[in-house]
DNA sequence: TTGAAAGCGCTAACAG
DNA sequence: CTGTTAGCGCTTTCAA
């Protein structure tokens, strides 16, 4: 049924020339007369030969192949920078390898391992459960990596992320600006700039001397449930009622809301107005256009390929210069926010 | 900074054995006396060697690796299904390289071939623009493939897949049933069982003597936003006015017709019942929660990789036996629907 | 139970 | 411009 692969040894035997020079036609290297060469080629072509990558790789240690980890490939947000990655990635003949974590340290570590042993030649980390032993490993056996939503103050570490201080105080800003005084904040939990947005949103409260303590915040949520459920008991509880807006630290938690809010029977955003955070595509067709500050997911996953596969290929020139690029978000707004008097 | 990988050799020199008694350590084979392989066994672990996968991946030609060919994976459709394939794969120690065709037969075709030179052990097949030529190209070379959510009538063939026609049935009888007879289809592209679904449907209204024609069919359609400019233009005309009702030939192309509906004034239910078809996990936060069709992709990822698993590690016996199977959708009522009389 | 030799398919280094 | 030799790190084969 299957025939034996050729080898460069058929080839060289085949075409009545060395292997060496079999090799040197493949890697389009100088130094090889045209008819030789033509006639190499030929051969090639019409036997169908191709070079053994294990082989390949045994010599020259690279596997073009790159290592991806993120939280949750379900989760429109990794989706989307992954989609940004793959297919940077294929446009300079590279594989990835997707590593879901599950929010879960220990199979980041499993797939860290993973991606060691296989040889890969970078790896891309978008989690916060990579911890920075793990980083250090990478360091160690000098395998390049860069970081994506995601900051580390080490002087040689590549990252890119978006400004998360910021973006808490663009949502912040533009609800306190439509007067709104009374805000619920919903934390996520597994995003690496949460506290950041957080710690943002309680400083422009105290710049517009608005008062808040830390019922003003629900505990950190994992996900749409969870934030559903908070949202649920929040509003039963007498104090909500004064309250005239919420955050959700990103836009699952905004949804989970969206659903409790109006399954409560209040009105988006007449009676609560609703502000997310990542701009996912899917807020655009919610029950309540959603307004929210937007992460571009992915431009992270295109630019984080290309400044990696640039590590790869040129890992002494990029040493040199680490580069740490931090996007400014944006806001974004539909429907789910109404100014108050 | 970096220092040189150990080798076999080294752990050899070290522990005063031949590479050979190494190797054996490593791979857990017998005739290695407790008291040597306990010796190696701490020389490995004390100075954290591993083996070099490319070197025995060149022995062995196995990888570890399998590709996964989807279509695209920000659609939830394909994140979901690459999820349970990313996951069954981590619990037997392989990992998943991920190819996004776009839809595109040329870039799949250099994602195979890229496959094929990367020498995986096995491929996932999940898109329809692989087409035949690249699929006898892998079994040529004997590599493992199953498709998934797609057949292909060949004795040996593996696949697993949903019995389109019984779901286009199913949406179509659930509409009959609730008394619609003038029904719209939106004709889904880039989806294997489209097909079958709208002759399901065709079939269903011939057994309840409902008229059609042509013109109850919109073009083929690639997303949500064609699906809502078909739509647009389809309630623009006169015609549609005695329609109840819109089958989307995939939740997308419903969504789609959902915003063009609401924007057009209609009502759904009320004006106009709305079905869809995969249960993406979007569709129960929407404007009015969708009605569809479920297709288990969770479990087509699972059941695909478990399958070419044992495909890779029991070729004999698994060519024997191919497996095809055809798993049954089921209707999930949400409220997109309602009975006329 | 252990080891030596040979080789997987490729390429760097050197020689011609 | 082309070929020979040696070796990447591991394992199969055969011998001890």
């Amino acid at each position: 049924m299957q025939v034996k692969e050729l080898t460069i040894k058929d080839i060289a035997k085949i075409a009545g020339v060395s292997t060496m020079t079999v090799s040197r036609v493949i890697n389009n290297e100088r130094y090889v007369k045209t008819d030789t060469k033509d006639r190499v080629l030929q051969t090639i072509s019409e036997y169908g030969y191709e070079p053994n990558f294990f082989a390949k790789s045994l010599k020259s240690k690279k596997s073009k192949t790159i290592g991806l980890i993120i939280g949750d490939i379900e989760n429109p947000y990794y989706s989307r920078l992954a989609k940004g990655v793959i297919d940077i990635a294929e446009a300079s003949d590279y594989n990835i390898i997707v590593c879901n974590s599950n929010y879960n340290a220990k199979l980041s570590e499993k797939y860290v391992n993973m991606l060691i042993k296989k040889g890969v030649d970078g790896v891309l980390i978008a989690t916060v459960d990579v911890n920075n032993e793990l980083i250090n490993k990478l360091n160690k056996r000098d395998i390049p990596f860069v970081l994506i939503t995601r900051k580390l103050d080490i002087p040689a570490i590549n990252y890119i992320t978006a400004d998360d201080y910021l973006g808490g105080r663009i949502a912040a800003e533009y609800l306190a600006s439509l007067g709104h005084k009374k805000i619920y904040f919903l934390k996520a939990a597994n995003v690496w700039g949460s506290n950041e947005r957080i710690r943002a949103f309680a400083d422009v409260l105290k710049e517009n001397n608005i008062y808040y303590d830390d019922s003003y915040f629900s505990d950190y949520l994992e996900n749409l449930e969870q934030s559903y459920s908070a949202t649920k008991k929040f509003l039963s509880e007498e104090k909500s009622k004064s309250f005239t807006a919420i955050i959700g630290g990103n836009d699952f938690l905004a949804i989970g809301a969206m659903e409790a809010i109006i399954e409560s029977g209040l009105n988006i955003p007449e009676d609560i107005s609703l502000i997310g955070y990542d701009n996912l595509n899917i807020t655009a067709i919610l029950k309540v256009p959603l307004t929210t500050v937007k992460q571009p997911k992915l431009r992270f996953g295109e630019l984080a390929t290309e400044r990696i596969i640039h590590m790869i290929e040129d890992r002494d020139e990029t040493r040199l210069y680490p580069q740490k690029l931090v996007i400014n978000p944006e806001l974004v707004i539909r429907k789910s926010c109404r100014k108050i008097n």
